[in-house]
DNA sequence: AGAACATATTGATAGTTATCAATATGACTG
DNA sequence: CAGTCATATTGATAACTATCAATATGTTCT
């Protein structure tokens, strides 16, 4: 298996915030609107469309346009991937990155 | 199950720069000093210090100073941990979150 | 004790991130 | 087509992050 190490640091980062993991557990559920997650949070609108970005743009969730609204879902797909590549760097397997090139910098 | 997500911000942080997951992927073979690590980059030894506060503090390695070397190790409990804490907000359940109190942030 | 080695800390800097108010865009409704 | 609703973008700002060179701390060896 070859990963791309560089590849999930997008995902990590989107991750990285308070906000966005309780938005994540929230589509857990099943789909939602913005305006639906704004009313659990004590952000402003602006705030929550830059989060919905950041989330969207990692891959983890999926927007869809519904005329005015948006609906949220996450994408499992990518969730499957990431989680995967987590566990896969987390534990020990034959080829690991420590028996690569000198400089791991070169393999990204 | 009741998870902090506030907690994990932290742990998304350390995992959200490419070189600190692949020192992860490296500890994943076994323990290694930071020596041994830095071999492996093209960064100043104080930038390698600095990941690898950001990497202990999270909780996601172990430090142990063995004389003048610092030995790494993965700390297989807290990644456990935290894997599971991925999934789980990440997938359906029957107390989701999206069903508590109104506003999420009162529970953080 | 003094030299050499391994790692940590400091200070500076450039780049990134989270937030809001204000404004813009786009969609439905009468 | 004018008004309203849902969402996105912009511009400003404060906080945080990654990086390095220089320096400090702590350890081992002679």
């Amino acid at each position: 298996m070859e990963y791309s190490h560089k590849k999930y640091v997008q995902v990590a980062k989107a991750l990285s915030d308070e906000t966005r993991l309780k938005i994540i557990d929230m589509l857990s559920c099943g789909e939602m609107c913005a305006c639906d997650i704004l009313e659990n949070f004590s952000i402003s609108q602006s705030t929550l469309s830059y989060h919905m970005k950041i989330l969207t743009e990692s891959g983890l969730v999926n927007a869809l346009r519904d005329g005015a609204w948006m609906r949220y879902t996450l994408n499992n797909e990518k969730i499957n991937d990431v989680l995967a590549f987590f566990t896969y760097i987390m534990n020990e397997k034959e080829d690991c990155i420590c028996k690569k090139c000198g400089k791991i910098d070169c393999s990204s």
